[in-house]
DNA sequence: GCAGGTTACGCAAACGTTTGTGCATCAAGT
DNA sequence: ACTTGATGCACAAACGTTTGCGTAACCTGC
């Protein structure tokens, strides 16, 4: 019915002690007697008190908060991986902010204000695609707010961060297809601005010089990540000279609507043409035809790891010891899960 | 470079004015001059200043803040809710304090704790499957937080909610089959503490008996909503002396475990057994064997649908005029999709 | 019986805002 | 020239905490 919750003043008042003596006497202070600290701790009790936070945050200059910014929940990497950051703040006592960016440049932006007007102590990032410019990046360091990227990374000097290792993983899926025999593989890759774009080209070369093939360019096409840029790839690829008999797509949802689209031409699929994909999503248990293998990027792995650094910035600064400029960049290996 | 961000306190010193007089000029407030008011405006902008909301926050005794507690972003229909939520709390200005329960009833008490203590000014939830008491629900309303419960919904009396009306979906559902020849129909339901469980049952007795057709009880089987549970509801229904010939399940997670398994019996999925579902998911999309038909929820319009009805309750609480009691039922029709 | 040390508590400042009220200054109206 | 009313700003309290410092009262030992 208390339509204000109780404060210490209140407790203060009914006890006739002062409000240090109460703040004291929740928190076992020693310098505080036992009878009134008991006296303190049943009225609490009985007056149903609870701390103002947001008294707490302005007296102590922190929110025991941090945000998240990440493109898009839907995607069952970041769902998991969300997850996992919630776990690791969760028992750390500290509280997470969370946002979309949907991959719009402006929002991120936006985001990123909120979320420094919140005051957040620290940011888990991942980037979206569409974001080209990082100066609201370089903002956040002048105002002295940590952030930790994963998996998204951008292409910016002296970042902490946390990603998965996409180029070995790409050598080994591509390497997997050509121990089945298959020596004209396609690549699917992503947008070029996506630094993950960039570490799958390279694996895919890296894959085919070591085994003494020659790279055919026209075997990578990119993609912008929907269903209908998928179907261009396909068509680009499956018009090449050298038709591909094997293809790599950037993640599974792509995997999917290439299969798709491939059983709409009427190609056998994992016959006609094999695929493998990123990400091991679980919804391929439910279908029939899904790529033969698929990367494991562990996104419980990389939340867990890049709120555990963010936390242990944070740590780190409340204790102002030397003023550490090491960067941590944790690199995952990625895993190729055959089906 | 500034570790400290600029503070109202500092503007006021170096103009040698009051902070009052800062603080006001940065709103706009009538009372002071124009030239003042600019200097104002120009050294906040030159010192990068920042309002503290946390200040604000303890000034003002509102966060600006909703939490939303749901049980798992993983599934496709809170991720979409979610999405929802943040797009109308963003054009409020509000905050969304997000948090999962993975359908455990203790970790679901602990986050209403931690948003009661963040202070949030209203509550969305989303109540776990497991949850059988509604104590800590109870409590909210003595601390005289405003909620609004969606999708799934306590059996409480004098609640706001949004859900949506999965007796005449399931009513669409069955008559589909019926319409379609089929006169033994199976019914994989949730869990019977579930509202959405019982309101399923209702509506498949109902089509039934609109159709003066006779209810066989032994066609509806409960689940946990596992994929273990599926598989044994599936061997209950098709150990039935009267063998249905489609199956109604309670979700298209559902429905693809049970294709799954019809598949691994050799069954002809949509011929020997034709299956009918509800959630309308996308990645049904990439899927050859999909239930024919889905009951569509309307996810984003829940969500939608809650967070404004949740920022309506704090708007009318800030006026406080006669104190409104009715609550808010707000009931979505479903949409039974054809494929 | 008094210096010195504990013990147990109160005072007040501080965190960064907002806002009610008071108080000058100046122009206009009579 | 004297009241009146704006105009433009400062003072200070308040939101609910935490915490450094001061200071009574008490005990101990000589």
């Amino acid at each position: 019915m208390s339509s204000k919750p109780a404060t210490i003043k209140e407790i203060a008042r009914r006890l006739n002690v002062s409000v240090s003596t109460v703040s004291r006497g929740l928190h076992d202070h020693p310098s505080i007697g036992l009878t009134t600290r008991q006296k303190i701790k049943k009225m609490a009790l009985q007056l149903n008190y609870e701390p103002n936070q947001t008294a707490i945050f302005l007296q102590k200059g922190s929110t025991e908060t941090i945000g998240v910014i990440l493109p898009e929940l839907s995607e069952a990497f970041f769902s998991t991986a969300i997850s996992a950051i919630e776990e690791v703040a969760n028992q750390r006592n500290y509280t997470v902010l969370l946002a979309q960016s949907h991959d719009d440049e402006e929002l991120e932006k936006k985001l990123i204000e909120k979320m420094r007007k919140h005051r957040v102590d620290g940011l888990l990032i991942s980037v979206g695609k569409n974001t080209s410019s990082y100066q609201h990046f370089e903002n956040l360091k002048q105002h002295n707010i940590p952030v930790v990227y994963f998996d998204r990374i951008p292409a910016m000097p002296n970042i902490h961060y946390v990603a998965c290792n996409m180029e070995t993983g790409t050598v080994a899926a591509v390497s997997y297809l050509l121990k089945k025999g298959h020596r004209s593989i396609g690549l699917i890759n992503g947008p070029a601005t996506l630094f993950a774009s960039t570490e799958r080209k390279t694996g895919y070369i890296n894959a085919l010089t070591k085994n003494r093939l020659k790279f055919d360019p026209s075997l990578i096409v990119s993609c912008d990540l929907t269903e209908a840029g998928t179907i261009k790839a396909m068509d680009q690829l499956l018009a090449n000279k050298r038709k591909p008999t094997a293809i790599v797509t950037f993640n599974d949802y792509i995997a999917l609507s290439a299969i798709k689209y491939a059983r709409q031409l009427k190609l056998k699929v994992n016959k006609d043409v094999e695929f493998v994909s990123y990400a091991n999503l679980p919804l391929s248990n439910y279908m029939e035809h899904t790529p033969t293998a698929s990367v494991e990027q562990f996104p419980y792995l990389q939340g867990q790891k890049a709120a555990d650094i963010l936390l242990d910035l944070l740590n780190q600064k409340k204790q102002p010891q030397t003023e550490q400029q090491a960067f941590y960049k944790i690199i995952i290996e990625s895993q190729l899960i055959e089906k």
